[in-house]
DNA sequence: ACAACCTATCCGCTTATGCGGATGGATTCA
DNA sequence: TGAATCCATCCGCATAAGCGGATAGGTTGT
């Protein structure tokens, strides 16, 4: 059973929420995320399956590449809060950054 | 600074929720909290530092009792955030056995 | 089969967090 | 002042969680 505070705990990191935040553009594969927020591939594979376990993302293969995108069958209450979320996001700074970050690198293949 | 992830991780504890729900019914004392939750003073003390240091909760202190509530002058998000989780734990089982734990207690003087 | 690539998981390490008893501060009343 | 009450913080401990290099698994193309 996935709780309350699962999910809370889910979104309550900062690399995660920088995750979520480029996912809020469409769905992105790992090397993708690994340019944008300029970490180590573990760190970022580490945090999608944080994601993936609670439910939040989903992933999909093709080829060689994993891509992960947001769940559309959440629950109302996740719904809002990945809606409230993206609302937050969409004018941060360190969104904007990490979008630019990926974006002038070649897009994939990676 | 405050950040979002912060606020999530002051969410992230079931404990903290569980505080929280019995605050959506209004200002509480801690003893009244240590009834409802059945926990020893240091551990709803402990909770209720973090829900403060989160800007989540206020206090006011009336004699001997602290009077611990729900902050009104939240930021937009976090205000529908606390709105939301109002919504959800309401029903919760978790909290209506809480809430029947300190009315079949005198209520204040505790 | 082999090499090249992308990704997941393992590993040891460090830091953060929760726990509850113990201590001490603040307030009230006699 | 002294006792009683309520509460915040301290303390040592146990567990959870983050980090990033290293390793292993899966896929593609030769």
């Amino acid at each position: 059973m996935k709780t309350l505070a699962q999910t809370f705990k889910a979104l309550s990191d900062e690399t995660r929420l920088r995750i979520l935040a480029q996912l809020f553009g469409g769905e992105r594969c790992v090397c993708d995320l690994m340019a944008a927020l300029d970490l180590p591939q573990s760190t970022v594979s580490r945090h999608l399956a944080y994601l993936r376990n609670a439910s939040l993302v989903e992933d999909r293969r093709e080829g060689v590449w994993m891509y992960y995108r947001l769940r559309e069958d959440l629950p109302a209450f996740e719904q809002e809060l990945l809606c409230g979320l993206a609302r937050e996001l969409s004018s941060s700074p360190q969104a904007d950054q990490d979008s630019a970050r990926i974006s002038e690198q070649s897009r994939r293949p990676c």
